[in-house]
DNA sequence: GGTATACTGAAAATCTTTCGCATCTTGCCC
DNA sequence: GGGCAAGATGCGAAAGATTTTCAGTATACC
């Protein structure tokens, strides 16, 4: 047998899964894939189930709620509470960051105003409160969406 | 027979909601009343729910879903979405703001900033997005329940 | 008062998310 | 490489919140 261990490649996603504590499981892994590869940086579990379910892998919406959850724990993912019923989740960057979210299309853009952060900071330490986490959406309506309507 | 008609008081509450729109029942008086008059500014459909049985009143739990939807479409309510299930509703003051949360207590503080509220608007605007609302709430430990634990 | 229409309560249906559990896998030791 | 225990998976059932359905009832207006 030539060749090294290094033939083979260990994707990225299985070291990150490993370092989160977790084992790493087809299941696991697959879905990190979609969260990297997806087009949509902001998906909800059932969004990740029917990409998983074109890619033609068996995995269960259950499940695939259940490793969300457990990435969210692991700080590889991070979980949001749109207006909408379901909550939607994207990889962790690092950086926290609000969004911007069109009303008509779904579109989200991102963006993080030290402005903004700083006076959040000061109002909640003005009435005592230790900060924990925040989270603020702007709903409108997109450059795109306004063109198509009047 | 003496005395005019004025000697019957029309209940505010009356007026609101035809001047909403909506024909005057019983429910819609009730659930009106119980958002005035209890101690909290803000109630899930459930809240007002007990709210109702502790005053006898005979009410389901769908039409208090139903009858706040429609105060919330007549803008005699607001509906908002804090973490953890349930939406809950306060009386429209007629003036935006914003909250703070406790997330041991529950309490909440309400708040209004015109710099975090500027800001949005300006990035909203950078984006070419036209707003049409916004959530922000920001969410930590009130002073009495740091007291309370290390 | 009489009537068309809107409203109501209770139950059933939806929707999203979580559980229970029998059945597989993974990570690790020999 | 095989054996094993802890941990994961898939599936269906369950849960929790909210909405819909529907048959009976109350309201607004004449
Ligand atoms: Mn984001
Ligand atoms: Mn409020
Ligand atoms: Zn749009
Ligand atoms: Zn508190």
């Amino acid at each position: 047998m030539v060749g090294s261990a290094r033939d083979v490649e260990i994707p990225l996603e299985n070291q990150q899964i490993k370092q989160a504590g977790l084992k790493v499981t087809a299941p696991r892994v697959k879905i990190l894939e979609i969260l990297e590869q997806s087009g949509k940086r902001h998906m909800s579990a059932e969004d990740v189930y029917k990409a998983l379910l074109s890619h033609d892998e068996e995995i269960g919406l259950a499940t695939v709620y259940r490793v969300l959850t457990q990435f969210e724990g692991a700080g590889l993912v991070c979980r949001r509470h749109f207006e909408g019923g379901q909550s939607v989740f994207e990889l962790n960057s690092g950086e926290h960051h609000d969004h911007l979210v069109c009303v008509k299309c779904g579109k989200i853009v991102e963006f993080l105003d030290t402005t903004i952060e700083k006076r959040q900071a000061r109002i909640a330490a003005e009435e005592g409160f230790k900060i924990e986490d925040h989270s603020l959406v702007v709903y409108g309506v997109c450059p795109d969406c306004q063109k198509k309507r009047g």
